[in-house]
DNA sequence: AAATTACGTCAGTAGTGTTGACATAATTCC
DNA sequence: GGAATTATGTCAACACTACTGACGTAATTT
């Protein structure tokens, strides 16, 4: 006798190569972010600083005098999401905004020395867990690492990343529809 | 006169190969992987679903069978976290739960066939997302971003991920109080 | 002068994560 | 066989990050 609710019969064939997808890949970069994430994750719990906060302070390091705007572009986020962590770096002495020089409505986006410090001791275990990555190839190999990376990433972003700091200044993203206000 | 609370001076010197940090590639991993995420949450939202759910339905399909102690331990989430979004991929038939054959305390979890063809169709652009990113690589540079990878990963994990699924079964991490019950 | 832009902020909501406590059933230990 | 342990589920409370929609202000552009 069955049971009144049916029971959907459970797959038992592991998922593998047979639909031509690439799970090995979709699983590496999985695991590969969890654990890239968790040293400075763990460091940001000291400040009561998440992870989002981390994600501002190493833009407005890498590239000082970036506008609210900019920010969230790059990080592709809403304005309210942001407004939060901005404001709770800038009372913490991490960021300081500077009314822009040419068009005095936008605000420029600097770390302070407090900032720059907290920035470079997060990506401190985040480096080395790389550096250690790529120990053992060669050079040309981590090329192609950096070649997957960049080409992981959509358009306009792709041929700005992992350049010089400047490349992600200033990206006009076609409309799309995401921001907070119209 | 300086003002009554003095602004810690803005530093305007970007942040790049200074402190032999490599900011390049932890930018790239932070863009490669907001957009290897991007489409599958897109699609997921027709579900009410998030990345939870995605996460626990690609484990559950790679690895039939796994329980609820292991996908924990895979997925380093509590308990908790796990219940919710749990409950809601069974309660929509793409999970079901078999009492475990040996430990009847156990819950060996499975895909339905709905279950499966979810997982295969949010795999799809990310499959796609990565071979286009490979494309032009010789294998050995393939190699080289999987062993990349794989060395960002944390051991016990390692030495188990990128291989075959069952790799991931029963991986006794080692006691370090992050469960939800002890 | 009017429209637009850049930014800030208020209110409400959702998804994902956390901790701690407690309950149940099954297994293992002595 | 009784006690401790284990696997799982669940309740309550909370934190962080994200979202939408609306409104306000100052500065720029038209």
């Amino acid at each position: 006798m069955p049971k009144s609710a049916a029971v959907p019969s459970p797959i038992r064939e592991p998922l593998d190569g047979e639909a031509h997808l690439d799970f090995a890949l979709i699983e590496l970069l999985f695991f590969a972010y969890r654990d890239f994430t968790s040293d400075p994750d763990q460091m940001l719990d000291t400040y009561t600083f998440g992870r989002a906060h981390h994600r501002v302070l190493h833009f407005v390091n890498r590239v000082p005098g970036l506008t609210v705007a900019e920010l969230l572009e790059v990080l592709k986020i809403t304005k309210q999401s942001l407004a939060r962590v901005l404001k709770q770096l800038i009372d913490t002495g991490h960021v300081v905004q500077v009314q822009g020089p040419r068009d005095r409505r936008q605000r420029e986006l600097y770390p302070t020395h407090k900032g720059r410090t907290l920035a470079l001791t997060l990506a401190q275990p985040q480096s080395e867990r790389i550096a250690a990555a790529l120990d053992g190839l060669a050079p040309g190999e981590r090329k192609a690492v950096e070649h997957f990376l960049r080409n992981m990433v959509d358009e306009p972003w792709r041929s700005r990343v992992g350049l010089s700091p400047d490349a992600l200044r200033g990206v006009a993203v076609a409309e799309d529809g995401q921001h907070g206000s119209e």
